[in-house]
DNA sequence: ATCATATGTTGCAGTCAACAACAAATCTCG
DNA sequence: CGAGATTTGTTGTTGACTGCAACATATGAT
């Protein structure tokens, strides 16, 4: 458990300092001090020591405007650790080269057209990303131990989506899926940073939710939501279920598909209109149960979920109070995710910048 | 974050010694040395402390049977820390006291007859409990923070039953769900203790179920398994939903019924043994819910759904099926719990000792 | 009886964080 | 405009802890 000496210490709060940096932006020393509970001159010679090793930038004499000599500002330097991030989708393959403090140094994408993902990963990672110390790829879909178990999205079942991507590239990777990624990049870069239990819901080509509670992902954190029965024996699914919420929705699978709904719906098309409803109330079931069985206290609407929710949020809230307990109700609030698209990626860097710190230690 | 210099250091090497001991039971200063980590010489400073302070027992020269000097057996002294823990049941209130290392030092049970179970826990730890470093209750509901927010069993909504008892008993006591503290208690004194995620079921009066990942219950984990919708428009609730699991089970609420029933079935009476295949169904389907939601590798079904399970495995295992995705099935194992109806009282109790050893750091 | 083996014990050295005194840089008030 | 107040960085010292190595101890094997 606890390792050895008074080393493994000194580690233990050099990390603790790069990870307070990197999570809050940069800081005086004073603050740092605060933060952390060390002595000043602890707090000086840790900065001493990453300023050496290049991970720290230290700014002299910022005036406060209070009284005092002025604080040194630290902040982090970018290329010092950099992560590689990689969000899969059926259509295209999103990367991004994440710096320490959470600065996007590059960014790229690329359209499949039909073409294997991981081919794509290679050519967009051969570049400076080759330096990442942590390479972590999203996937919508059932992911378990690096290998995608399930997922409608991508047609997987049972792929080592590790190994592929390690072969491929020559470098390690870590695999999550992408509703988990990006329930964790609203709680540490969006706005959901005081939610205890944050559910985030994606909506791709299916349904997937992910949940992380008190900021961390938990091991086998990923919901299969679009597999949620809400129909016993209702219509036959893909994944060979029947009345699966992916398979029971009426307005679902693609984001022009419910754009074109909530225009018709717009325009006064009663059936749109019933249509969206319908499907509102279908994912609050769905949704009840889940709520049930994990208790959140935020639930974000992401992926083409989000236009569903603006557009039928009534049948959703109605819905989900039909199948939840109040108690549970009460303390839940419903949104959008802030970091729109982007969610995924970037909680996929900072599920790596959490494993760089981790490896710190 | 990481409080202070090198005693925080030692507190944590001594916390790490205790807890050893407390979940592994006695060991050898080299199986020590071993497991923590640590030097030799720090082992044995570290139990000097310990036996000095009366946590720890010495028992000099045990032989091996191989060569060497025979090594000393560290143990826990259980007096030097003891926990109350208290399960909270419709008709009865139970109480242990537990010492360090997990022994059972003082037991007592007592009917309600409808009084307060407040009055009766405050009359049963009236005696050596008083010394108890920490003081748990077990509550079969939906438990936020101290407060039962929802009791079907003892009919509670929103009740301070934290606040309660410390002003009964004049001690801070911390509340916990029946089906939790019953899975901490399965993870860490009984079989599952490979168990990644642990989903233990609890049939009281009402049907509650608890998650324990990597052997820690995570904040908000008790599930209001009854009150999974499985039939929506169903029949009405006592908790103002419709087609609560609660609701739509026929064989259900009080172990009399359960036991009635599989006589009744086994003697040839169809209708009983219709009611049973149903309750099984109805169970599963609400079952394939949750592990959806959660993704439990291990369900143990424990208080009178032990009962429902043994003798309606197979509706219970194909509704399942019909409701959970291959992957999440083919890892998932069913059985009923080891530690009996005790599970809960003893969960309880670790979770105090959890309190007691993050304490001392 | 002697040697090999495994373990507890003791003294020593290295490292680390806290503390206190001092230096530096800014603000405020007269 | 200047002296004191205020806040922060720096430096040298101190106390504490763990690891290491040598030694002591207790057992089994030959």
């Amino acid at each position: 458990m606890a390792r050895t000496g008074t080393e493994e210490l000194r580690r233990r709060n050099r990390a603790a300092l790069v990870e307070q940096l990197h999570r809050h932006g940069p800081q005086t020393r004073a603050e740092l001090t605060e933060a952390l509970g060390l002595n000043r001159s602890t707090i000086g010679a840790l900065a001493a020591d990453l300023a050496e090793s290049g991970h720290l930038h230290e700014t002299t004499g910022r005036s406060t405007g209070s009284a005092g000599r002025p604080s040194t500002l630290v902040e982090c330097v970018p290329k010092a650790a950099t992560v590689t991030a990689v969000e899969i989708r059926a259509d295209r393959v999103r990367f991004a080269l994440v710096g320490l403090g959470g600065e996007v140094l590059e960014r790229a994408e690329t359209a499949l057209d039909g073409a294997d993902p991981v081919e794509a990963v290679e050519v967009v990672t051969g570049g400076t990303a080759r330096d990442a110390l942590e390479s972590v790829a999203a996937v919508p879909g059932l992911v378990d131990a690096g290998v995608v178990a399930h997922s409608t999205e991508l047609g997987w079942a049972g792929r080592d989506l590790a190994a592929d991507l390690e072969s491929a590239t020559g470098r390690t990777w870590q695999v999550v899926d992408t509703a988990t990624a990006a329930a964790v990049g609203e709680w540490s870069r969006g706005d959901a940073h005081e939610s205890v239990k944050l559910l985030y819901l994606h909506g791709g080509r299916g349904l997937t939710a992910g949940l992380v509670a008190d900021g961390r992902a938990q091991r086998g954190g990923s919901i299969q939501l679009g597999h949620i029965v809400v129909q016993p024996g209702g219509r036959e699914c893909a994944c060979g279920l029947r009345g699966c919420l992916e398979a029971e929705m009426e307005v679902f699978g693609y984001a022009e598909d419910i754009e074109h709904a909530t225009l018709a719906a717009g325009m006064g098309d009663a059936a749109a209109r019933d249509g969206l409803r319908r499907s509102g109330e279908d994912l609050g079931r769905a949704l009840g149960a889940v709520v049930t069985a994990t208790g959140p206290d935020e639930i974000l609407f992401g992926g083409w979920l989000r236009e569903l929710y603006l557009s039928a949020a009534a049948p959703v809230r109605s819905a989900l109070a039909e199948t939840t307990l109040p108690h549970l109700r009460s303390r839940l609030r419903l949104r959008t995710p802030v970091l729109g698209d982007e969610g995924a990626l970037i909680g996929a860097a900072e599920t790596g910048f959490a494993a760089v710190i981790d490896g710190m230690r």
